[in-house]
DNA sequence: AACGTACACTTAT
DNA sequence: ATAAGTGTACGTT
């Protein structure tokens, strides 16, 4: 399958995502778009759509390096939702430093969501802006408040 | 190929 | 507040 490379809007960022079909190669964000589509589901997701990005496939699960089992762990924390590196590390058996070297060398943030991983007491970090975490935490608490009376 | 250092952390002094 | 433990990557010998 072909890989193409896009760019859709996240607040003041870009992000700027190269896929092929159903696989997502690479997403990072960026301060400047690029031309091309991203795929419909996370052009709904960068709009504030409580979307599951879990049905897309991604080149940091089968690549058989050493962070492939902490990346699927990480994948199944739901939208809405947060985990600790130090919860995930338990349950990968591994250190929670690991899982933050894990988390900053994620191919594919968003598609693996290496932003819903937090400290134990703060937020924990975020390349290339710590910013972008809190905005993207912000919008996923409130997208998946949908169900409950709106205040 | 070995060695040292740097981390998106945590827990215990 | 500081230190030790942790696993991998990366630059230097």
């Amino acid at each position: 399958m072909e890989v193409v490379e896009g760019s859709c809007r996240f607040g003041l960022w870009f992000v700027r995502v190269a896929w092929g079909g159903n696989t997502i190669h690479r997403v990072r964000f960026a301060t400047t778009g690029i031309d091309g589509d991203v795929p419909a589901l996370i052009r709904q997701y960068c709009a504030g759509r409580p979307v599951d990005l879990s049905p897309f496939e991604t080149v940091a699960i089968h690549d058989s390096t050493a962070y492939s089992r902490i990346y699927e762990i990480v994948r199944e924390v739901p939208y809405g939702a947060t985990a600790t590196y130090g919860e995930i590390a338990a349950i990968a058996r591994t250190s929670p430093r690991v899982v933050g070297q894990a988390m900053a060398r994620n191919p594919t943030p968003l598609i693996i969501p290496c932003h819903r991983i937090v400290a134990a007491n703060g937020i924990g970090g975020f390349s290339p802006d710590r910013e972008i975490k809190v905005a993207l935490l912000e919008m996923e608490r409130k997208g998946s408040r949908k169900k409950l009376v709106s205040l």
